[in-house]
Order: C-alpha cells, then structure tokens, then sequence
DNA sequence: AGTGACAATGCATACGATTGCATGCATAAA
DNA sequence: TTTATGCATGCAATCGTATGCATTGTCACT
C-alpha cells in the first residue's frame, strides 16, 4: 500500500483506454475519430465499436499531444493593446467568433501598452508553440516581430501598425485620413482656428501617426499651431485628463477644440475640463476617436471619428487563418473604414 | 529536388539541437536547464558548454511537449462572463500578474453569458489541459462543473458561486448583505419608500441572490414592494435601458430610486430615463453595484456599491495556485469587501 | 590494494497522439 | 486452384521533453 489507488484511473481517458475496451489497436481508434482524413476505410463494425467506448469513456483527444505530432495547436494568441479600452473588446469577440467557427482556442493576453509585457507576450508564443498570432504592437519593434516570425515561423496579422514581412499581414484604419478630414472639418464646417491635440507627434503608435496628420491639414490651411496646445497622451482615461491639466497650468489661452486620439482620452479631457469649471463643448469643444461605448455614456455625447473594431477583428482573424492554411497566401494590407459621428461635444 | 530545402533548418530549435552542438547527451541538456531540480549535479564545465549551445541558438524549450511528459502545462485558463463590462478588467489584470510571477501563461475567454459558450469553454479545457481554472459561471450548473472537476482533477476558483466540491475554491463579496445595507440605506437614510429593482428573482446569477436581499430588506423595513416595479435584467446596457422602457410602459407611478443589480444596468436605466425627459436624481435615485469605471464618467456620477476587482482577481489567482501546488488543500470561500460610495446619482 | 560513496553523465522509456508501411484476409479475375 | 487487388487493421516510429536507472570515473578511507 504504497501509493494510495482509490480512485482506479482518476485521469482522463486516453486513446489506449479507448482502444482496450474496443477491443481494437490504439492506431485504429485515431482513425475512426479523424475520418475526415480522406482514402482511410474503417469498417462501420469498428466504427460503432470504437464509437461507443469513446462516450462510455467520455474521452476527449489530448490537444497537446496531438499538437506535438503534428505541429499544429489549434490555438491563435492575441495580444490587444489595452483590456480597458473598450475599442478592443469587439475586436477580441470577433476573432473569437471567427476562430470558434475552425475549432480553434483563443488566448487573449494584455499588454496594458506595457514593453515588458510585450517581450513576454512574445516570448510565451515562442515557447508554447501557437499556429498564429494577433497582435496591436505599441512599443515592440518591427525588426524583432519580424525576427520572432522567421525563427517560428508563425503567421501574424498586425493591427495599426505597417510591419513588412511574408508572413506578416496587416489591417489598419486610414487613421491618419480620418484624423485628417476631421480637422479640416472642425476649421471649415465649424469655424475652430485654435485647434489643440492629445497625443503628440512623439507619443506611442499610432499616436505620431495620427499627430502628423492634424497637422499636416492645419499647415494645409495655413492655420498657425500653438505648440502649448499640443499634449502629449498615452490613449487612457488618465492620460486624457493629465494632458487637460498641463494645458490648463502652461497656458491661459485654451484652444477652442481638443483633438484626442483616442476616445478614452477625449472622455478624460471633457471630464477634467468640467471639472475645472469649463463647459464642453462651448468653452472648449472636443472630439475623439474609436466610437466605443463610453462615447455615448459621456456628457456631451462625444462627437468622435467611429471606427468598426468589430470588422477589424473579423478581418484580422480571417486574414490570419488564410495565411495558416497556406503560408505562401500573398501579404495583405486591409484597410477598416471609418467616418466622422457627430454628437454633441464638438 | 522534391522538398524545398533552401532554409537548413527552418523551425525552432530542440533539445537534440542544443545537445549535439555541446557534445552532450539531450537528457544532460535538460538537467541544465532545470537545474533548480534539487540533487542533480552538472559539472560546471559542460553547464558552460550547454548555455553556450542556447544561446546560439537561441533555444526556448517547448512547453506543449514538457507539458505532455510531466503533465503540468503551466498555464490557467479564465472565463469572464462579460469583456465589455469593466467589472471584470481589473480582475483578469490582476489574474495575469499572479500568473507572471509564478511564470504561468494565462488564456483569457469571454462567455458573453452566453451558455453555448460556457460549455465550449469546459468543453476546451478538457481536451486542451490546462493546470487550473478561474471562471464566473452563469448559466453551467454546479454539478457539470464538478463532474468537470472530477474527471480531470483540475482545480478551478470561482467567483460569485457557491460550488461543493472538494477541488473548488470560491471568492465572493457578501453581495447579498451589501445590497441589503444599501436598501436599508436608501429608506432610513434617504427617506425613499418607492423603491424599484432592475435584475429580477429569476434572473441569472447574481440576480436572484442579490434581488432576495433587496426584498428581504424592505420586508425587515415593512415597506410594500410593487410587483411592476421589479424589472428584469441581464446586466448589460443594454439590459438597463430595456428595464426602464418596460417601467415606463406598464406603469405611470414610477418607484422614487431603482436599485440595479450592477453598474452597466444601473447607466443603462439612468441613460434611458434621461432620454424620456426624467432627471436623475430628481425623479428617480438610481443606484448600482461594482464601482466600474464608467460610474465616473456618467451624469449625474454614480452612487454604487463599490467592490474590489483587483482584490478579487488577486484572491482567486492566489487560491487556484495553491491548490496547484497541493491538491489536497482544504477547501476555501473567501469574502472579498465592498462599501457604498455616495455620488450623485442617489 | 580493495572497497564504498558520490559526482557526472548516458541510455532507454514514457507522455498521448498521428502516420508510413506492412500484413492478413476476402473477393475477383485468370 | 492460383494470383492479383483492395479493404481493414496492426506495428513501429515520431513529435520534444523529463526522469528512473545504469554506468563510468574519481577520490577517500580502511
């Protein structure tokens, strides 16, 4: 009595379980369950057989062990960006939805825009093998996403960001498009000639992209920018609101519109600038970016440039499965559309 | 010329890989890199040879085939009931970072509270292993999930749910008793006698839980509760604003505060009430529960009972690893805290 | 010098599945 | 009756790692 066996096989079933009380060899029990596998004959005898020694066992194939024969793991990993920007959360359902419909597992990681978190993101999917990989990269490199594919081999479908790599796809917003038809709108539908921005030319991904773009349309104008009036912001709440109290502390001239962008963001600036004392949008207008579901809980209702993450993450999951059934599937750039929604905070 | 072969050796690198450029047996490899495995002894020579070897290589063992030999796949899976309610962010994140420092991988689902999708879920693990479980069922009863349990012998930390089962931690917050004090609350403290529940007696769980403590304490208190003032709710947004429809199409005596069973419900039913021209909290009080972050950014802000999500996510994390690391634990429920916090919304 | 203890390492196997190949059998063709 | 054909199945190797056991060499002690 050296090892206590109460329990007389307290693990789960394996295929040689199945096989035994079958009365068949292990091999055979495979093949009965991978029937789709074309050109194999398996008498419907033994298929009964072994049919009914799978429900008596309640036996379910061990992924791991198969993923190791094979080399597929039927598992995508994903990486978003921010788990409270809600901006992400149609995303993840629509990869989730996408992935279900192949039998394949999601792993949702969350790298808070946090680089540590990033390389460990990276690192996890290096060494627990996946067969594809969505991410939204903030702070890691092209070059070593593009190394972390041809080392593994792994296809991955980016969102925001351009990487060039075979293996790489990507879909993006024309962000800076839109970033840029919504400043020219607020000049000439709206009149604004003091434009301020959260989320400066050197911020985080996308924030200089984006950055580029209100200014390139201001310069297009020949509407002079205010340099007080450009903020820096790292796409949270909080971020909105700090970048709202270093305008209100370096400068006493306050632009009459805020350009945020992203949504969180305006939401933090129109907070803090009630806050403050300040009427949104008639002492300050603002305006935002991504459409997520807090732009409506806000008041003022957010005016903001909405984005269709739910399209994003359908097209990035799509994407990526292509590119795992056939690796040498020609690289794609995806573009999401977007469009102006005009409520009432600018 | 049948395979193309251009890449020497185009997948990521083994053990064998590393043994043979260190000239030492495969076995030895591993006893290097495990070295905290006590009693083992590796001369200081060839540990030298061996890091060496990774390093050039850039070696990262597998953990699908560590996980297949020894069983322990150091990786948890967590099921949240709803990515778009910001209740559950703050728990996944605090999830992710008991799991880091334990260098686990943490895989993240989203049930929607949809029950297909809790089965998928329970359905996912089983074949996919994993070394321990954190989910907040809804609609799986407790005796699948322990038969779940049982079967794979995985152990698994719930929120919310009294689960029997020798292998099932819980944590849960005395909801019952927070919602009742708040009742108490708003009657003695606020003079309310009308009162309205948005999350009925037979809705999902929590609802039922948390609606009796609402009954039981306006029985305590002897104030009548009208029948059509008991709205259903399945906490979304959505679910809040449907409420206050069907309040104000059954009945013209509307309830002088509503105590929605969670915050995403309790926004939803004050946005809705503000659209039909009603102020809040003129009209009606509107009360909530979990403190997420949108109840900052809503008009008037939100009164609510405010939980501790990083607490809870750290509680269930810490609980689930210690039965990993002794299954044979004595099974523990721990309460989490939660207080009301007064805002402007009742 | 003989013996035992211990350090350092290799050999072989196992985890649970898939898959190329071989084999046995029944049936059809010669 | 003999040979060819194809269906149904078993055998054995394999994926990458961990580990019990055996083996070798070194050293100390009697």
């Amino acid at each position: 009595m050296k090892k206590e066996k109460s329990n007389p096989s307290n693990r789960p079933a394996t295929m040689r379980d199945v096989a035994k009380l079958a009365g068949v060899s292990q091999p055979t029990v495979s093949r009965v369950l991978n029937q789709s596998n074309t050109a194999i004959s398996i008498s419907e005898e033994t298929r009964i057989k072994v049919m009914a020694a799978v429900e008596q066992l309640n036996y379910r194939p061990n992924v791991l062990a198969r993923g190791l024969r094979t080399q597929q793991t039927q598992m995508i990993a994903v990486m978003i960006a921010d788990i409270s920007n809600s901006f992400f959360h149609p995303i993840a359902r629509a990869i989730q939805d996408v992935a279900r419909e192949r039998n394949f597992d999601v792993m949702i990681a969350n790298s808070d825009q946090v680089y540590s978190n990033e390389l460990h993101f990276i690192e996890a999917v290096t060494r627990r093998p996946v067969d594809g990989v969505i991410m939204v990269p903030i702070h890691i490199t092209n070059q070593f996403l593009g190394e972390f594919v041809t080392r593994t081999n792994t296809p991955v479908a980016v969102l925001g960001q351009h990487v060039d790599h075979p293996l790489i796809d990507v879909v993006f917003a024309r962000d800076d498009k839109a970033i840029y038809d919504a400043t020219q709108w607020l000049v000439k539908e709206r009149g604004h000639r003091e434009l301020g921005l959260i989320g400066s030319l050197d911020d985080l991904p996308p924030g200089p992209r984006r950055a580029q773009a209100f200014v390139d349309a201001l310069n297009e104008l020949q509407i002079p920018v205010n340099p007080a009036h450009l903020l820096p912001g790292d796409f949270t709440l909080e971020g909105g609101r700090r970048a709202v109290q270093q305008l209100l502390e370096t400068t006493d001239k306050l632009p009459t519109v805020l350009v945020a962008l992203n949504d969180l963001m305006a939401i933090g600036a129109i907070l803090c600038l009630q806050e403050a004392g300040y009427s949104v949008p008639d002492d300050v207008a603002v305006i935002g970016f991504d459409d997520i579901a807090e732009a409506t809980i806000v008041r003022p209702a957010l005016t903001t440039i909405a984005q269709e993450p739910a399209d994003i993450g359908r097209k990035l999951a799509t994407c990526l499965f292509e590119r795992i059934g056939d690796l040498a599937m020609p690289r794609r750039i995806l573009e999401s559309p977007s469009h102006l929604i005009v409520r009432d905070s600018a």
